[in-house]
DNA sequence: CGGATAGTTGACAGGAGTCAAGGTATGTGG
DNA sequence: CCACATACCTTGACTCCTGTCAACTATCCG
């Protein structure tokens, strides 16, 4: 059983705030132990390694850390949704990635540097947070844990790399296509409800305008593509989350004026 | 003092063929050792250990190891320009990253799987290659080398966010200004001669065609930002490798037929 | 119910892709 | 050292796409 990380709503700025209840942080019995930080240890361990990590519940559009904050420890998500927004010389911001289900946040404080982005919620995270610390008695503990290190570095490279090329080029309702895959992936959401972000994220996303990302987003619900189901909560054709994957979006006549 | 790496001339499929000389690795004294994966290894250590590390040089356009091959090792870049391509579904493929001297490829395998991308050589290039045994001896030796690997990592992250930032949006003249930067940055060519890999490989890194990133070089030449001194090879002006990190590229009348 | 925020749509101009043709360099063999 | 073949690069014409500006509408939240 662990403590709970800051419960105060105090302030804007600092990490962590914002916290509307107290999670347990029983990393024992987590349902994500195999794919966390941990997978390799034994239960032995974690019981006396896991106790200073802290757990909490963040709703949406909280700041988790900013870029430039020196590093506190890493995060892992439990459940959720986070982007990674990197500051660009426009002050606009990109983003560049999401992550979700059990994905790791913050490994660069690791290598003894501040934070590299800025992290935000999309929707109600749960989130998990290690210090620094006790990732350096862990894995000195059980040098095991550095190929679980290097999985999760590995991950980000992976996801950034898919990043551009699913997203950085090409027809942009193809993005916008390849886009609704990869939030299903790492979101975790089912295909016939999709929680899309504000067309603002999207557009920080693919790097196009905003107007852009609703125009296409209007064609693929008038193509049958994409069926709005809720706020903000979209149902997609299986067309879309499959055949996508290589190259061509099913061709439906462009309804210019109906 | 180390094996060469293969010096057959033999198939084209191999990793590593095409050496073209035999390079001495003698780890101890390397100039890299600062930058490498050894940083934090003592003077006995690397005597023992380093012994199997190969090393060679390559000439242009030849190929490291491909998507999908078996992991052998990393590579650790002396002294060249290397390009990591990304397949896509169009079979085009996508240049993902670009690495230079002291960079490290390849660290994909060290988490067991195989090698993600295409490496190929952009210009003649001198490479150390360490078998995985030799990595994971060191830091079994060595815990502090897991905080190298770390950097390492960061390092492959923080690039592709990069990437991401710099060339992934934005006006095509400005993107190509970026890129000029990021390639002295990254081959450590002076900016008074900063070789340019052939336009389809920037069209590739840019996401754009072919046609035009020629038609804006052009037009940077035009405007004297650019100006030949040899076998792709130009010089820029310190407008393109200053001003540019933020925001406006320096406003030039457009000569359109001039 | 009402104000604020987020999303939509139209008109227009400039930019980028594509296709196709012509031009220049590179480096190989004589 | 020169000539030639082959890549590589450049340019033009044209269409379609995307960004921008601006007005309008829907949705969310108190």
């Amino acid at each position: 059983m662990a403590k709970a990380v800051k419960e105060t709503e105090s302030n804007h700025t600092g990490p962590c705030d914002k916290f509307i209840r107290t999670g347990d942080s029983d990393c024992q019995h987590c349902s994500l132990r195999q794919f966390a930080l941990f997978a390799e240890l034994g239960d032995a361990e974690m019981r006396h390694l896991t106790a200073d990590i802290c757990s909490g519940v963040l709703r949406r559009d909280s700041l988790i850390y900013s870029a430039g904050d020196p590093g506190a420890g890493v995060f892992t998500i439990r459940v959720g949704l986070v982007k990674l927004v990197m500051e660009t010389p426009d002050r606009r911001g990109r983003i560049v990635r999401l992550l979700g289900r059990g994905a790791t946040l913050g490994l660069e404080v690791l290598t003894g540097r501040p934070y590299d982005h800025t992290a935000l919620t999309l929707r109600t995270t749960s989130l998990c947070r290690i210090p620094i610390p006790t990732v350096d008695v862990l894995h000195s503990h059980n040098p095991r844990l550095v190929l679980g290190l290097m999985s999760k570095w590995h991950e980000q490279v992976r996801w950034a790399d898919r990043w551009l090329t699913d997203l950085g080029s090409g027809a942009v309702p193809q993005r916008l296509a390849n886009l609704v895959r990869l939030l299903v992936e790492i979101s975790g959401d089912s295909p016939e409800a999709v929680h899309l972000p504000p067309a603002a994220d999207i557009a920080s996303i693919l790097g196009v305008s905003q107007e852009s990302v609703s125009r296409h987003l209007a064609e693929l619900k008038r193509a049958g593509l994409l069926r709005r189901v809720g706020p903000r909560i979209y149902r997609c054709a299986p067309e879309l989350t499959d055949a996508t994957a290589d190259g061509e979006l099913p061709r439906v006549a462009p309804i210019r004026s109906c």
